[in-house]
DNA sequence: CGCTATTTTAAACGCACGTTTAAACTGAAT
DNA sequence: ATTCAGTTTAAACGTGCGTTTAAAATAGCG
């Protein structure tokens, strides 16, 4: 009886196992970690309900399940390229913000439209459910945000630790936010503009907000 | 058997009326729409379960309810301090913001925590029950939204409605991200930091990085 | 007061949720 | 062929939800 069993199992729990992941993440990144019922989850992954309890234990570990799929994929990636922007001399921030594009976008690869998935699910999960997977990631995966921070801190010394404290969260949520009402807007600037917006271009269109923000003058000069 | 009664009412109406409102802005501010229950309200309230029913109608009405209290008191201060800004041969976007924290700020005298608490709200709204509220907003308060972007498009007329289109809601997401999330964030700034902050100096933190934002060169210059 | 309209109350309704149970099934090793 | 761990299944459990009901309480007014 080896419940929430690793990657070890025989193929047919892998199956089981990964069906309900799938639907999962598109479900949780469309409607929300509690907009999501267990039955609309194994409904669409066609399996038995009690498939996620047997599995995953509950359904707060099947959201950890799914977040860690893809963090455990991008963590590593992340930290590359990273730590090569911080080999520089002296980077530029476009060019530390420039560097999350290629990780990201290659989780389209690994799943399909893996990276809007991922950002819609890491928006979902800091609103959602008070908090807890803010907690989750920074504590599972902390090298990835010291490595951030010590890249925009060569980038840009002057900025004080409050400051880059600040930054760096209103940086979170510009993407955190647009990302998890990204199928919204989409829609909405397709029919605007009658311009097909990818999520690629998007993240075009973000890079220099972000990085003329975090790179605004300190103490209150004016733009 | 006048249900769902406007403000004309009785005394008593209103304060049952009001002590639910009071109770829900508060819980929805903290835990969001999904998240509290008409019972945590109604318990908080110190009123009867069914009163939200009887005076609102619904959970759903509740919600537009506290949200165009706000929205009401709101939304005439902003029109006014938008067209002021515009009336200025050349505004800064730097002045387009500012001009948003009087109004916000006196939030507070309307209601204890007023500002932060429908922030929070905003952002609630904007990513719990898959956008209605956004939808509620941008229809029943067009003009605030119509002024804004006038404003913006004088300040800085070479952003195409494109750009113009993106940065505005990249900068809806640092403003809605971070107050949803304002509670969170102080207790480790403060923690860190061994400062007070306040939601006062956090929105003077934020006006310089959502100016630069907006004010970011366009077509892929570098910063 | 007595009548009426409004509001409050306690109780229940039906429903959907996450979880648990125990039996049925599966497939390989003995 | 039997055994048995691992997996799937149908059914049920208890809980909490938003909402409804009908009776009781309250206020307004002749």
């Amino acid at each position: 009886m080896f419940k929430y069993c690793s990657n070890w199992v025989s193929d047919k729990c892998m199956s089981t196992k990964n069906k309900i992941l799938d639907a999962a993440e598109d479900l949780f990144a469309v409607k929300g970690f509690n907009g999501t019922s267990l039955r609309e989850i194994t409904s669409q992954a066609e399996v038995n309900l009690a498939a996620v309890n047997y599995h995953f234990g509950s359904k707060k570990e099947l959201i950890k399940a799914v977040m860690s799929r893809y963090m455990n994929e991008l963590a590593p990636n992340l930290e590359t390229v990273l730590l090569e922007v911080c080999e520089q001399d002296k980077p530029t921030l476009t060019q530390v913000f420039s560097a999350f594009a290629e990780p990201l976008l290659s989780l389209n690869d690994f799943r399909e439209n893996g990276t809007s998935n991922f950002l819609q699910l890491l928006g979902r999960g800091y609103t959602d459910s008070q908090g807890f997977l803010r907690w989750f990631l920074t504590t599972q995966y902390p090298n990835v945000i010291q490595y951030f921070v010590d890249a925009v801190h060569k980038a840009y010394p002057e900025l004080s630790a409050e400051e880059m404290f600040w930054r760096l969260h209103f940086t979170m949520g510009t993407i955190v936010f647009t990302m998890s009402s990204s199928e919204a807007l989409l829609d909405i600037a397709k029919s605007d503009f009658h311009q097909d917006v990818e999520i690629a271009s998007l993240i075009e269109q973000v890079i220099p907000y972000i990085a003329a923000g975090v790179a605004a003058p300190v103490g209150g000069a004016r733009t």
